[in-house]
DNA sequence: AACTTTCTTAACCATTTGGTTAATATTAAC
DNA sequence: GTTAATATTAACCAAATGGTTAAGAAAGTT
Protein backbone atom coordinates (compact mmCIF):
# COMPACT_ATOMS: atom_id res chain seq x y z
CA UNK A 1 0.00 0.00 0.00
CA UNK A 2 1.36 3.35 -0.87
CA UNK A 3 -0.25 6.98 0.35
CA UNK A 4 -2.82 7.06 2.54
CA UNK A 5 -4.96 4.43 3.52
CA UNK A 6 -6.92 5.86 6.63
CA UNK A 7 -8.85 8.15 5.20
CA UNK A 8 -10.79 5.40 2.71
CA UNK A 9 -10.84 3.31 5.77
CA UNK A 10 -12.46 5.74 7.85
CA UNK A 11 -15.15 6.28 5.20
CA UNK A 12 -16.62 3.04 4.56
CA UNK A 13 -16.62 2.68 8.65
CA UNK A 14 -19.03 5.61 8.73
CA UNK A 15 -20.67 5.29 5.89
CA UNK A 16 -21.27 1.73 7.48
CA UNK A 17 -22.82 3.47 10.57
CA UNK A 18 -24.75 6.08 8.79
CA UNK A 19 -26.43 3.33 6.06
CA UNK A 20 -27.03 1.02 9.37
CA UNK A 21 -28.71 3.98 10.69
CA UNK A 22 -31.00 5.59 8.66
CA UNK A 23 -30.99 3.03 5.51
CA UNK A 24 -29.82 3.85 2.21
CA UNK A 25 -32.91 6.96 1.09
CA UNK A 26 -32.34 8.31 4.82
CA UNK A 27 -28.70 8.60 4.98
CA UNK A 28 -26.88 11.96 4.07
CA UNK A 29 -23.11 11.95 2.08
CA UNK A 30 -22.56 14.68 4.53
CA UNK A 31 -22.94 12.74 7.29
CA UNK A 32 -20.71 10.49 6.22
CA UNK A 33 -18.57 13.13 5.13
CA UNK A 34 -19.01 14.57 8.94
CA UNK A 35 -18.65 11.18 10.72
CA UNK A 36 -15.32 10.59 8.75
CA UNK A 37 -13.73 14.25 9.44
CA UNK A 38 -13.56 15.08 5.96
CA UNK A 39 -15.56 17.01 2.88
CA UNK A 40 -18.25 15.67 0.76
CA UNK A 41 -15.35 16.25 -2.21
CA UNK A 42 -13.13 13.68 -1.00
CA UNK A 43 -15.80 10.92 -0.25
CA UNK A 44 -16.65 11.23 -4.01
CA UNK A 45 -12.84 10.98 -4.96
CA UNK A 46 -12.72 7.95 -3.21
CA UNK A 47 -16.00 6.24 -3.48
CA UNK A 48 -17.53 7.55 -7.14
CA UNK A 49 -21.77 7.59 -5.74
CA UNK A 50 -23.70 6.65 -2.99
CA UNK A 51 -24.36 3.75 -5.27
CA UNK A 52 -21.08 2.91 -5.00
CA UNK A 53 -20.42 3.34 -1.47
CA UNK A 54 -23.86 1.65 -0.52
CA UNK A 55 -23.23 -1.32 -2.68
CA UNK A 56 -19.25 -2.38 -1.11
CA UNK A 57 -21.24 -1.53 2.39
CA UNK A 58 -24.42 -3.94 2.15
CA UNK A 59 -21.22 -6.55 0.54
CA UNK A 60 -19.90 -5.80 3.93
CA UNK A 61 -22.73 -6.79 6.02
CA UNK A 62 -23.89 -9.55 4.47
CA UNK A 63 -20.27 -10.86 4.97
CA UNK A 64 -21.22 -10.49 8.13
CA UNK A 65 -24.68 -11.34 8.67
CA UNK A 66 -24.14 -14.78 6.85
CA UNK A 67 -22.35 -16.90 9.29
CA UNK A 68 -20.34 -19.76 8.37
CA UNK A 69 -23.50 -22.07 8.17
CA UNK A 70 -21.37 -24.78 6.94
CA UNK A 71 -18.91 -24.13 9.72
CA UNK A 72 -20.70 -23.35 12.40
CA UNK A 73 -23.11 -26.48 11.46
CA UNK A 74 -20.85 -28.41 10.60
CA UNK A 75 -20.77 -32.47 9.77
CA UNK A 76 -18.13 -33.79 12.78
CA UNK A 77 -20.33 -32.53 15.67
CA UNK A 78 -23.98 -34.51 16.45
CA UNK A 79 -27.24 -32.62 14.96
CA UNK A 80 -27.96 -31.53 18.00
CA UNK A 81 -24.75 -29.60 19.11
CA UNK A 82 -24.69 -28.34 15.69
CA UNK A 83 -27.60 -26.30 16.09
CA UNK A 84 -26.99 -25.31 19.77
CA UNK A 85 -23.71 -24.29 18.05
CA UNK A 86 -25.28 -22.33 15.65
CA UNK A 87 -27.58 -20.47 17.35
CA UNK A 88 -25.38 -19.52 20.29
CA UNK A 89 -22.72 -18.29 17.52
CA UNK A 90 -25.43 -16.44 15.41
CA UNK A 91 -27.33 -14.59 18.43
CA UNK A 92 -23.74 -13.87 19.86
CA UNK A 93 -22.55 -12.11 16.52
CA UNK A 94 -26.17 -10.42 16.49
CA UNK A 95 -25.56 -9.25 20.05
CA UNK A 96 -22.76 -7.44 18.92
CA UNK A 97 -24.16 -6.19 15.56
CA UNK A 98 -27.76 -5.42 16.36
CA UNK A 99 -28.67 -3.35 13.27
CA UNK A 100 -27.63 -5.22 10.57
CA UNK A 101 -31.16 -7.56 10.04
CA UNK A 102 -33.01 -4.73 9.90
CA UNK A 103 -30.37 -2.77 7.48
CA UNK A 104 -30.42 -5.81 5.24
CA UNK A 105 -33.91 -6.96 5.51
CA UNK A 106 -34.88 -3.54 4.84
CA UNK A 107 -32.86 -2.63 1.83
CA UNK A 108 -33.67 -6.33 0.78
CA UNK A 109 -37.46 -5.14 0.48
CA UNK A 110 -36.39 -2.11 -1.10
CA UNK A 111 -34.34 -3.27 -4.17
CA UNK A 112 -34.52 -7.62 -3.81
CA UNK A 113 -32.54 -8.16 -7.14
CA UNK A 114 -29.92 -5.64 -6.13
CA UNK A 115 -29.22 -6.93 -2.32
CA UNK A 116 -30.19 -11.16 -3.01
CA UNK A 117 -27.86 -11.33 -5.98
CA UNK A 118 -24.86 -10.58 -3.09
CA UNK A 119 -26.16 -13.02 -1.12
CA UNK A 120 -26.23 -15.39 -4.31
CA UNK A 121 -22.39 -14.51 -4.64
CA UNK A 122 -21.45 -15.19 -1.17
CA UNK A 123 -21.48 -18.85 -2.01
CA UNK A 124 -23.66 -20.16 0.83
CA UNK A 125 -25.58 -23.21 0.13
CA UNK A 126 -28.50 -24.28 1.48
CA UNK A 127 -28.88 -27.67 0.41
CA UNK A 128 -26.39 -29.64 2.91
CA UNK A 129 -28.46 -28.07 5.78
CA UNK A 130 -31.49 -29.49 4.03
CA UNK A 131 -29.95 -32.50 3.56
CA UNK A 132 -28.79 -32.26 7.42
CA UNK A 133 -32.19 -32.14 8.39
CA UNK A 134 -33.73 -35.01 6.25
CA UNK A 135 -31.09 -37.84 7.44
CA UNK A 136 -31.80 -36.60 11.19
CA UNK A 137 -35.28 -37.33 10.63
CA UNK A 138 -34.80 -40.63 8.52
CA UNK A 139 -32.73 -41.93 11.34
CA UNK A 140 -35.56 -41.28 13.61
CA UNK A 141 -33.57 -38.40 15.81
CA UNK A 142 -35.81 -35.61 15.17
CA UNK A 143 -39.38 -35.58 14.44
CA UNK A 144 -41.32 -35.23 10.72
CA UNK A 145 -40.75 -31.50 9.83
CA UNK A 146 -40.20 -30.26 6.17
CA UNK A 147 -36.97 -28.96 6.59
CA UNK A 148 -37.74 -25.29 5.13
CA UNK A 149 -40.22 -24.75 8.02
CA UNK A 150 -37.63 -25.84 10.88
CA UNK A 151 -34.79 -23.83 8.67
CA UNK A 152 -37.02 -21.36 9.19
CA UNK A 153 -38.13 -21.15 12.43
CA UNK A 154 -34.25 -21.54 13.54
CA UNK A 155 -33.64 -18.25 11.56
CA UNK A 156 -36.94 -16.29 13.33
CA UNK A 157 -35.80 -17.19 16.30
CA UNK A 158 -32.42 -16.13 16.18
CA UNK A 159 -32.98 -13.39 14.03
CA UNK A 160 -36.14 -11.29 14.53
CA UNK A 161 -35.71 -10.43 18.57
CA UNK A 162 -33.04 -7.53 16.83
CA UNK A 163 -35.14 -6.36 14.42
CA UNK A 164 -38.03 -6.12 16.77
CA UNK A 165 -35.90 -4.73 19.40
CA UNK A 166 -37.85 -1.71 19.98
CA UNK A 167 -41.03 -3.19 20.11
CA UNK A 168 -39.71 -5.81 22.18
CA UNK A 169 -38.38 -3.90 24.86
CA UNK A 170 -40.97 -1.16 24.57
CA UNK A 171 -44.09 -3.84 24.90
CA UNK A 172 -43.12 -6.60 26.08
CA UNK A 173 -40.68 -5.43 28.84
CA UNK A 174 -41.93 -1.67 29.65
CA UNK A 175 -38.74 -0.10 28.62
CA UNK A 176 -36.08 -2.00 30.51
CA UNK A 177 -33.16 -2.14 28.10
CA UNK A 178 -31.36 -3.96 30.76
CA UNK A 179 -33.96 -6.89 30.37
CA UNK A 180 -33.46 -7.00 26.88
CA UNK A 181 -29.97 -7.30 27.35
CA UNK A 182 -30.00 -10.36 29.79
CA UNK A 183 -32.89 -11.57 27.61
CA UNK A 184 -30.92 -11.99 24.78
CA UNK A 185 -27.96 -13.16 26.38
CA UNK A 186 -30.32 -16.30 27.64
CA UNK A 187 -31.45 -16.84 24.46
CA UNK A 188 -28.20 -17.99 23.53
CA UNK A 189 -28.88 -21.16 25.04
CA UNK A 190 -33.00 -21.33 25.06
CA UNK A 191 -33.18 -20.84 21.52
CA UNK A 192 -31.85 -24.31 21.17
CA UNK A 193 -33.12 -25.30 23.77
CA UNK A 194 -36.35 -24.64 22.80
CA UNK A 195 -36.20 -25.91 19.43
CA UNK A 196 -34.81 -29.26 20.19
CA UNK A 197 -37.93 -29.93 22.72
CA UNK A 198 -40.19 -28.71 19.79
CA UNK A 199 -38.00 -31.26 17.27
CA UNK A 200 -36.71 -34.26 19.40
CA UNK A 201 -38.65 -37.32 18.84
CA UNK B 1 -69.69 14.05 5.81
CA UNK B 2 -70.55 16.41 2.85
CA UNK B 3 -68.43 17.31 0.05
CA UNK B 4 -66.31 14.86 -1.19
CA UNK B 5 -64.72 12.11 0.90
CA UNK B 6 -63.39 10.13 -1.89
CA UNK B 7 -60.21 12.21 -2.43
CA UNK B 8 -59.39 11.89 1.17
CA UNK B 9 -59.67 8.16 1.17
CA UNK B 10 -58.09 8.00 -1.78
CA UNK B 11 -55.21 9.84 -0.39
CA UNK B 12 -55.10 7.67 2.39
CA UNK B 13 -54.89 4.13 0.28
CA UNK B 14 -52.38 5.71 -1.79
CA UNK B 15 -49.78 7.01 1.03
CA UNK B 16 -50.15 3.70 2.91
CA UNK B 17 -48.86 2.14 -0.69
CA UNK B 18 -46.28 4.22 -1.25
CA UNK B 19 -44.81 4.42 2.81
CA UNK B 20 -45.15 0.82 2.91
CA UNK B 21 -42.89 0.02 -0.19
CA UNK B 22 -40.28 3.00 0.10
CA UNK B 23 -40.79 3.75 4.10
CA UNK B 24 -40.85 7.68 5.15
CA UNK B 25 -37.73 8.14 3.29
CA UNK B 26 -38.02 6.72 0.31
CA UNK B 27 -41.80 8.03 -0.27
CA UNK B 28 -42.49 10.60 -2.54
CA UNK B 29 -45.50 13.08 -1.96
CA UNK B 30 -45.45 13.32 -5.77
CA UNK B 31 -45.60 9.96 -6.16
CA UNK B 32 -48.56 9.42 -3.27
CA UNK B 33 -50.11 12.46 -5.55
CA UNK B 34 -50.09 10.17 -8.81
CA UNK B 35 -51.19 7.49 -7.36
CA UNK B 36 -54.05 8.85 -6.14
CA UNK B 37 -54.91 11.00 -9.62
CA UNK B 38 -54.83 14.29 -7.84
CA UNK B 39 -52.11 16.71 -7.92
CA UNK B 40 -49.56 17.76 -4.90
CA UNK B 41 -51.89 21.11 -3.92
CA UNK B 42 -54.59 19.05 -3.47
CA UNK B 43 -52.53 15.90 -1.23
CA UNK B 44 -51.37 18.98 0.89
CA UNK B 45 -54.47 20.80 0.82
CA UNK B 46 -55.95 17.49 2.79
CA UNK B 47 -53.38 16.90 5.03
CA UNK B 48 -50.62 19.40 5.62
CA UNK B 49 -47.29 17.33 5.02
CA UNK B 50 -45.64 14.66 4.82
CA UNK B 51 -45.20 14.13 8.28
CA UNK B 52 -48.22 14.68 9.14
CA UNK B 53 -49.59 12.18 6.75
CA UNK B 54 -47.30 9.85 7.45
CA UNK B 55 -48.13 9.44 11.08
CA UNK B 56 -52.09 8.51 9.93
CA UNK B 57 -51.06 6.23 7.80
CA UNK B 58 -48.47 4.50 10.83
CA UNK B 59 -51.18 5.03 13.26
CA UNK B 60 -53.17 2.80 10.70
CA UNK B 61 -50.30 0.42 10.19
CA UNK B 62 -50.14 -0.53 14.07
CA UNK B 63 -53.43 -0.85 14.26
CA UNK B 64 -54.07 -3.42 11.93
CA UNK B 65 -50.63 -4.82 12.97
CA UNK B 66 -51.89 -5.63 16.64
CA UNK B 67 -54.06 -7.90 16.66
CA UNK B 68 -56.58 -8.26 19.28
CA UNK B 69 -53.72 -10.33 21.32
CA UNK B 70 -56.67 -10.33 24.32
CA UNK B 71 -59.78 -11.36 21.83
CA UNK B 72 -57.81 -14.09 19.94
CA UNK B 73 -55.96 -15.38 23.05
CA UNK B 74 -58.95 -15.02 25.76
CA UNK B 75 -59.64 -16.90 28.72
CA UNK B 76 -62.63 -18.89 27.27
CA UNK B 77 -60.70 -20.96 25.33
CA UNK B 78 -57.76 -23.63 26.62
CA UNK B 79 -54.13 -22.46 26.39
CA UNK B 80 -53.31 -24.27 23.62
CA UNK B 81 -56.28 -23.68 21.77
CA UNK B 82 -55.39 -20.33 22.58
CA UNK B 83 -52.03 -20.63 21.38
CA UNK B 84 -53.78 -22.26 17.94
CA UNK B 85 -55.70 -19.00 17.43
CA UNK B 86 -53.61 -16.61 17.84
CA UNK B 87 -51.00 -17.70 15.72
CA UNK B 88 -53.28 -18.90 13.12
CA UNK B 89 -55.23 -15.23 12.79
CA UNK B 90 -52.03 -13.75 12.99
CA UNK B 91 -50.30 -15.24 10.12
CA UNK B 92 -53.26 -15.52 8.08
CA UNK B 93 -53.75 -11.14 8.86
CA UNK B 94 -50.06 -10.93 7.37
CA UNK B 95 -50.21 -13.05 4.61
CA UNK B 96 -52.58 -10.32 3.84
CA UNK B 97 -50.79 -7.33 4.56
CA UNK B 98 -47.11 -8.89 3.82
CA UNK B 99 -45.32 -5.56 3.91
CA UNK B 100 -46.40 -4.23 7.21
CA UNK B 101 -44.21 -5.72 9.80
CA UNK B 102 -41.47 -4.82 7.46
CA UNK B 103 -42.90 -1.03 7.35
CA UNK B 104 -43.07 -1.02 10.81
CA UNK B 105 -39.58 -2.04 11.97
CA UNK B 106 -37.79 0.24 10.31
CA UNK B 107 -39.75 2.99 11.11
CA UNK B 108 -39.44 2.33 14.70
CA UNK B 109 -35.54 1.67 14.33
CA UNK B 110 -35.48 5.06 12.79
CA UNK B 111 -37.45 6.87 15.18
CA UNK B 112 -38.29 4.77 18.23
CA UNK B 113 -39.90 7.35 20.96
CA UNK B 114 -42.79 8.40 18.16
CA UNK B 115 -43.78 5.30 16.62
CA UNK B 116 -43.74 3.71 19.71
CA UNK B 117 -45.80 5.93 21.61
CA UNK B 118 -49.00 5.06 18.91
CA UNK B 119 -47.92 1.38 20.31
CA UNK B 120 -48.36 2.00 23.71
CA UNK B 121 -51.52 4.37 22.87
CA UNK B 122 -53.46 1.39 21.60
CA UNK B 123 -54.30 -0.21 24.57
CA UNK B 124 -52.08 -3.29 24.35
CA UNK B 125 -51.80 -5.01 27.63
CA UNK B 126 -49.22 -7.39 27.89
CA UNK B 127 -49.16 -8.31 31.31
CA UNK B 128 -52.86 -10.27 30.98
CA UNK B 129 -50.89 -12.69 28.45
CA UNK B 130 -47.44 -12.68 30.80
CA UNK B 131 -49.80 -14.05 33.77
CA UNK B 132 -51.66 -15.89 31.61
CA UNK B 133 -48.51 -18.00 30.93
CA UNK B 134 -47.38 -17.77 34.66
CA UNK B 135 -50.65 -19.89 35.63
CA UNK B 136 -50.06 -22.68 32.42
CA UNK B 137 -46.58 -23.03 34.11
CA UNK B 138 -48.34 -23.43 37.76
CA UNK B 139 -50.78 -25.93 36.47
CA UNK B 140 -48.50 -27.77 35.50
CA UNK B 141 -49.57 -27.57 31.99
CA UNK B 142 -46.73 -26.26 30.20
CA UNK B 143 -42.72 -26.33 30.94
CA UNK B 144 -41.17 -23.86 33.09
CA UNK B 145 -40.19 -21.26 30.77
CA UNK B 146 -39.54 -17.55 31.28
CA UNK B 147 -42.84 -15.60 29.61
CA UNK B 148 -40.83 -13.07 27.85
CA UNK B 149 -39.08 -16.12 26.11
CA UNK B 150 -41.99 -17.53 24.86
CA UNK B 151 -44.12 -14.38 24.20
CA UNK B 152 -40.73 -13.30 21.76
CA UNK B 153 -40.73 -16.49 20.57
CA UNK B 154 -44.43 -16.85 19.04
CA UNK B 155 -44.08 -13.37 17.71
CA UNK B 156 -40.71 -14.35 15.71
CA UNK B 157 -41.72 -17.35 14.61
CA UNK B 158 -45.19 -15.64 13.20
CA UNK B 159 -43.90 -12.41 11.75
CA UNK B 160 -39.98 -12.71 11.00
CA UNK B 161 -41.24 -15.00 7.73
CA UNK B 162 -42.89 -11.97 6.47
CA UNK B 163 -40.22 -9.54 7.41
CA UNK B 164 -37.53 -11.64 5.92
CA UNK B 165 -39.54 -12.50 2.55
CA UNK B 166 -37.04 -12.32 -0.17
CA UNK B 167 -34.35 -13.90 1.98
CA UNK B 168 -36.48 -16.73 2.54
CA UNK B 169 -37.46 -16.92 -0.85
CA UNK B 170 -34.29 -16.52 -2.68
CA UNK B 171 -32.11 -18.37 -0.70
CA UNK B 172 -34.01 -21.49 1.13
CA UNK B 173 -36.39 -21.94 -1.31
CA UNK B 174 -34.52 -21.21 -4.59
CA UNK B 175 -36.76 -18.05 -5.82
CA UNK B 176 -39.77 -20.29 -5.59
CA UNK B 177 -42.33 -17.90 -5.14
CA UNK B 178 -45.14 -20.56 -5.12
CA UNK B 179 -42.99 -22.66 -2.05
CA UNK B 180 -43.18 -19.34 -0.16
CA UNK B 181 -46.75 -19.16 -0.33
CA UNK B 182 -47.33 -22.62 0.72
CA UNK B 183 -44.77 -22.59 2.91
CA UNK B 184 -46.91 -19.76 4.62
CA UNK B 185 -50.23 -21.28 4.63
CA UNK B 186 -48.56 -24.21 6.30
CA UNK B 187 -47.21 -22.00 9.30
CA UNK B 188 -50.71 -21.32 9.50
CA UNK B 189 -51.09 -24.62 11.69
CA UNK B 190 -47.29 -25.36 11.37
CA UNK B 191 -46.11 -22.54 14.03
CA UNK B 192 -48.52 -23.63 16.57
CA UNK B 193 -47.54 -27.20 16.87
CA UNK B 194 -44.10 -26.40 16.86
CA UNK B 195 -44.42 -24.07 19.67
CA UNK B 196 -46.95 -26.48 21.54
CA UNK B 197 -44.52 -29.32 21.52
CA UNK B 198 -41.65 -26.86 22.66
CA UNK B 199 -43.69 -26.16 25.87
CA UNK B 200 -45.65 -28.67 26.82
CA UNK B 201 -45.23 -30.95 30.01
C1' DA C 1 -79.66 34.02 -8.30
C1' DA C 2 -76.33 35.52 -4.99
C1' DC C 3 -73.19 34.03 -1.73
C1' DT C 4 -70.31 31.13 0.90
C1' DT C 5 -67.70 27.18 1.49
C1' DT C 6 -65.16 23.41 -0.30
C1' DC C 7 -62.28 21.51 -3.84
C1' DT C 8 -58.77 21.52 -7.52
C1' DT C 9 -55.18 23.27 -10.44
C1' DA C 10 -50.87 25.36 -12.61
C1' DA C 11 -47.08 27.80 -11.58
C1' DC C 12 -43.79 28.91 -8.32
C1' DC C 13 -40.35 28.83 -4.35
C1' DA C 14 -36.76 27.53 -0.95
C1' DT C 15 -34.08 23.94 0.61
C1' DT C 16 -31.78 19.80 0.40
C1' DT C 17 -28.85 16.77 -1.80
C1' DG C 18 -25.78 14.06 -4.76
C1' DG C 19 -22.26 15.30 -7.43
C1' DT C 20 -18.55 18.41 -9.97
C1' DT C 21 -14.74 21.79 -10.81
C1' DA C 22 -10.67 23.91 -10.42
C1' DA C 23 -7.22 25.11 -7.57
C1' DT C 24 -3.97 23.82 -3.75
C1' DA C 25 -1.43 20.94 -0.58
C1' DT C 26 1.05 16.73 0.36
C1' DT C 27 3.74 12.86 -0.59
C1' DA C 28 6.70 10.00 -3.36
C1' DA C 29 10.11 9.41 -7.21
C1' DC C 30 14.15 10.73 -9.82
C1' DG D 1 15.14 20.18 -6.18
C1' DT D 2 12.23 19.31 -9.73
C1' DT D 3 8.57 16.50 -11.32
C1' DA D 4 4.63 13.60 -11.08
C1' DA D 5 1.29 11.36 -8.73
C1' DT D 6 -1.98 11.41 -4.91
C1' DA D 7 -4.88 13.78 -1.46
C1' DT D 8 -7.76 17.52 0.09
C1' DT D 9 -10.49 21.67 -0.03
C1' DA D 10 -13.86 25.61 -0.97
C1' DA D 11 -17.08 27.00 -4.02
C1' DC D 12 -20.38 25.75 -7.17
C1' DC D 13 -24.27 23.34 -9.84
C1' DA D 14 -28.39 20.94 -11.42
C1' DA D 15 -32.01 18.07 -10.11
C1' DA D 16 -35.25 16.59 -6.85
C1' DT D 17 -38.39 17.52 -3.34
C1' DG D 18 -41.59 19.27 0.25
C1' DG D 19 -44.37 22.91 0.41
C1' DT D 20 -46.91 27.54 -1.00
C1' DT D 21 -49.69 30.96 -3.69
C1' DA D 22 -53.20 32.78 -6.10
C1' DA D 23 -56.78 31.94 -8.93
C1' DG D 24 -60.70 29.44 -10.52
C1' DA D 25 -64.29 25.50 -10.52
C1' DA D 26 -68.00 22.85 -7.99
C1' DA D 27 -71.13 22.23 -4.66
C1' DG D 28 -74.03 23.60 -0.84
C1' DT D 29 -76.89 27.33 1.44
C1' DT D 30 -80.11 31.24 1.64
Amino acid sequence: MKYKKDTSDKILESAFAEFEEKGFNGARMQAIADKAGINKALLHYYYKSKDALFQIIIKRAISLFLPNLITSFKEDVDFFSGLENFTAAYIDFLIKHPRIPGFITHEINNNPDRVLSLFQLSGLEIEPVKQRIRNAIDEGLIIDIEPEQLIVNVISLSVFPFIGKPIITGIVLDNDKQAYRQLMEARKKEVAQFIIKAIKK
